[in-house]
RNA sequence: GGAGAAAUGGCAGAGUGGUCGAAUGCACUAGUCUUGAAAACUAGCGAGGGUCACACCUCCGGGGGUUCGAAUCCCUCUUUCUCCGCCA
């Protein structure tokens, strides 16, 4: 959620930056600013009206003490007119008050300058490119057809049990998925992050923190008997740990990461994209959050970039990193990062992890934030990215190590599967 | 799941209808003292709206109600604690 004073402060930019999304601003920012002076001038309407009864309350109170009984049996019947007039103003204000938010939760992200104008992921730049796609024999076989010939996942087992895209994970497949896990963690720990295990469900309120909803109701498997949600990344819980908090600006970088499994209704998501692993209902990933110093956040982008090319180099994935352009940037984000491997037998690009800055559309909803050396408060900026998502690795992994007798494992996972081939 | 108790500022903890946005202590910030630090002393110290700045308004778990007036009374929800039951 963007705030009503950078709004107007930065009016024409807002509308300029949304364009690049093709969201057209310009009434909803009108009509933000109409609201919220509408919003101004009825508070001041009710507090001067609050003012006035608070002051004859006070002087019944003296009344009555002085045994005035009749003269404050008059001012009584006053203030009771007045409350009336009160309770229209205060039900109109809390009507302006929802109706302006509810602009405001429209209004997405303004992208950074440098994101380009675009309307979908044809117009993502590519900012780098690892080049050295291996050459594999047109014998090489996709990832389900791996998985299945070494019997390490089974996908008509978890339909049977489940439905469709809750596949079940067998022997070496659980394990190198398990191993995974934990060298992901690992990596994260070494480069500063805390590690959480959080909820994998979460409330109504965190849902809004995090701009699921009201947005993406539709996106989250929910438990409406007791009113939670399944989470679809563990960012919803790891960024409402800190709602609602004032941190101190010594605080920062606040570095988080935590496995959880994820979970995605994708309604409408079918075909051939959708087989084997490359889209699931639940999936494993492992989240890194930052919470930051405003100064600070790009800065702090960039080192998360680093830090995942980091490990996808060392699994020895090729790879490439997309800057999103507007259309196909997140709601809340302002600018983020695609990673994408390269699945050797599918031949095509597969999204293991998006890495963005939010600056202070999350931490306005979240209501994050610190108090600066001068003792002003301000919001802090949120980042987030997934290092890594699980099911598009292991693809790959799959894909990419394949030989004629069965699947090697990197060396650097190695220690943390102790096998080195599947077959 | 049943019975009871409670929810107040960063923490602890007063306050049960009328200058209460809230005593006090701790923590924190600044200053005095000190070579420096500690201690002691002095001052400041919740959040949001609003204003050039004041004024002013809102907030004592959330929501609703009673009253001229509520942290204080009533209803409701949530959470926590104690006891009982059940259980990985």
């Amino acid at each position: 959620m963007l705030q009503v004073q950078y709004i107007k402060e930065n009016k024409e930019a807002v509308i300029a930056g949304l364009k690049k999304r093709f969201f057209d601003a310009e009434e909803p920012v009108e009509r933000v600013l109409g609201l919220d002076d509408k919003r101004k001038s009825v508070q001041n309407k009710l507090d001067l009206s609050l003012a006035e009864q608070k002051k004859m309350a006070a002087e019944i109170g003296g009344l009555f003490k002085q045994g005035k009984g009749a003269e404050a049996n008059d001012l009584k019947e006053k203030v009771s007119q007045m409350k009336n007039e009160s309770k229209e103003l205060t039900s109109e204000l809390s009507q302006i008050a929802e109706d302006l938010q509810n602009e405001l939760y429209n209004i997405p992200n303004v992208p950074h300058e440098k994101v380009v104008a675009g309307k979908s992921e044809d117009d993502n730049e590519v900012v780098l490119e690892v080049v050295d796609i291996p050459e594999m024999s047109d014998k090489a076989l996709p990832h389900w057809e791996v998985a299945a010939k070494y019997d390490i996942i089974d996908f008509e087992l978890g339909t049977k049990i489940t439905g469709a895209g809750f596949p079940v994970y067998k022997g070496k497949g659980a394990r190198y998925q398990r191993a995974l896990i934990n060298y992901f963690l690992d990596k994260n720990t070494e480069a500063g992050y805390n590690e959480f295990q959080v909820p994998h469900l979460v409330n109504e309120a965190s849902g809004y923190g995090t701009g699921q909803l009201p947005d993406k109701e539709g996106q989250m498997y929910h438990s409406t008997v007791d009113n939670l949600y399944l989470i679809p990344t563990a960012e919803v819980p790891v960024t409402n740990m800190y709602r609602d908090k004032i941190l101190k600006e010594e605080d920062f970088p606040i570095k988080a990461t935590a496995y959880t499994p994820c979970f995605r209704r994708e309604a409408g998501s079918y075909g051939a994209h959708v087989r084997g692993l490359n889209r699931l209902h639940q999936f494993d990933k492992v989240e890194i959050v930052q919470l930051q110093h405003p100064d600070k956040s790009w800065e702090a982008l960039d080192a998360m970039v680093e830090h995942i090319k980091g490990i996808l180099t060392e699994l020895g994935l090729p790879f490439r990193i997309l800057r999103l352009c507007g259309g196909d940037t997140g709601f809340t984000s302002a600018m983020t990062y695609d990673f994408e491997v390269w699945s050797a037998a599918q031949k095509r690009w597969l999204e293991v992890s998006s890495v963005s800055n939010f600056l202070t559309f999350q931490a306005n909803r979240l209501k994050l934030r610190y108090t600066a050396k001068d003792g002003k408060r301000h919001l802090a900026h949120t980042l987030n990215g997934s290092s890594l998502a699980l099911p598009r690795v292991l693809a790959a992994l799959l894909e990419n190590y394949q030989t004629e007798n069965g699947v090697e494992i990197p060396d650097i996972l190695k220690p943390y599967t102790r096998f080195d081939f599947i077959d």
